[in-house]
DNA sequence: ATAAACTTGCTTGCAACAAGCAAATAAATT
DNA sequence: AATTTATTTGCTTGTTGCAAGCAAGTTTAT
């Protein structure tokens, strides 16, 4: 505790909460990774970060509170990640450049990305504000992917067969996919590479380009 | 309480215990569909079931305890179901066959199905027993595909190029990304058809008969 | 009669709430 | 302009309620 309350001496107001979110935030995501969210005690957040048993419950209401801050903070900065990734893009490329960044966000900060998908994954179950937020994310996710593939038909990159809809919830299924892998399989990071390989691979089996003659996936199924 | 213990008064240990097992288990899956894990209360299961409040605690000795069994139960009723289904089958044949028989599942036990797919998701973040039953389980499954895929190729009905581990994977993967969307998109039980039929689609690309020319998916990556 | 199924009382641990303290900022007074 | 006074904000600590878990007791089968 006094470490941290020592450092904080001479701080503005929000400087000083600042800190202590991003302390908590880290407490967080650490100990949903180590231990899971079940098992993770608001509690344990709160002294782990420096302060009082009583802050987190406090700053975010309840641990309902604080996974939704941790998710949403999260997701915001893939937002960033993937906006600069994709800046300008469309069709196949904006899709490898999104695959490419999600691999490097897993390898770049593993205990966000397990953090968040295990949040994500466990939203299913649990019927609150945590699950209203992950649907709202998948949502936004899955319209990105849309929109990138309908802008590449637009521009005659890929063919006017496919099915933009029901390629965009393959690619958000196979990723869904990909993170279950890499949560469960114990320590396989070598793995997650090449399924993110294997990813774009197939989309571009499901993605031809305009003048190829290959049949699309989707065409025989109306919507 | 009463109407179950008047029911039981005159029954034999066996058929007691596995008439409230049954009991609480209904009410189990019942209620995590309703209101999610987390909200279900082994007070209540007991209650619900027609029991006392401590009777859920006792048989299943911790929540943790009843939730292994439900998704045991489950999981055990649906490997009969595959087994049938598929039986003699392998190749393409066996993954339609499977993929039918699990659309039914979904159409005929909704409930069933849901928990315990909610219990699967959730198992990711919880480091306890039920992620151990459905990492089995899952382990099992995805065995079950490469065996009829390589089966299917040892036959000379598909492709000797295809990797079978690769693909199963990836029909693992879709399948789970279906059973997401199907929890998360609020009562929209006709896209699940699709979905399989779809499913179904992307195996016979990903799975060339053995005379064909198709470029296999996976080829490429050494493994 | 004795073992198994089931109930009831009690303990423990955690989240949630509320009241209080201390530090930071704004306003007032000299 | 400097110093005091008021008020807001960050954080801590005491208390309560609820559910899981445990153990001892009661009922029902063999």
């Amino acid at each position: 505790m006094t470490k941290a309350v020592k450092a904080a001496q001479r701080m503005s107001h929000s400087e000083r909460t600042e800190r202590s979110d991003s302390r908590m935030f880290e407490v967080t995501i650490e100990s949903i990774v180590e231990v899971g969210t079940e098992r993770t005690k608001l509690k344990d957040v709160g002294e782990r970060a420096g302060y009082s048993r009583g802050l987190a419950g406090f700053r975010f209401k309840s641990k309902e509170g604080l996974f939704c801050y941790a998710i949403k903070r999260i997701a915001e900065y893939w937002l960033n990640e993937m906006t600069q990734a994709t800046k300008g893009k469309s069709g196949y490329d904006a899709i490898c450049a999104v695959t490419d960044a999600h691999y490097q966000f897993c390898k770049i900060s593993p205990t966000e990305v397990r953090a968040f998908y295990i949040l994500w994954f466990e939203s299913v179950g649990l019927k609150n504000d945590v699950q209203d937020i992950v649907v709202d994310i998948h949502k936004k996710r899955l319209n990105d992917i849309v929109y990138w593939i309908e802008k590449g038909i637009n521009i005659g990159e890929l063919s006017k067969n496919i099915d933009a809809d029901a390629v965009a919830k393959q690619y958000m299924m196979t990723i869904s996919g990909i993170i279950y892998q890499w949560l469960t399989d114990t320590e396989q990071d070598s793995e997650i590479e090449a399924l993110h390989d294997n990813l774009k691979r197939t989309m571009r089996l499901l993605l031809p380009v305009a003048s190829s003659s290959q049949p699309s996936l989707f065409k025989a199924v109306e919507r």
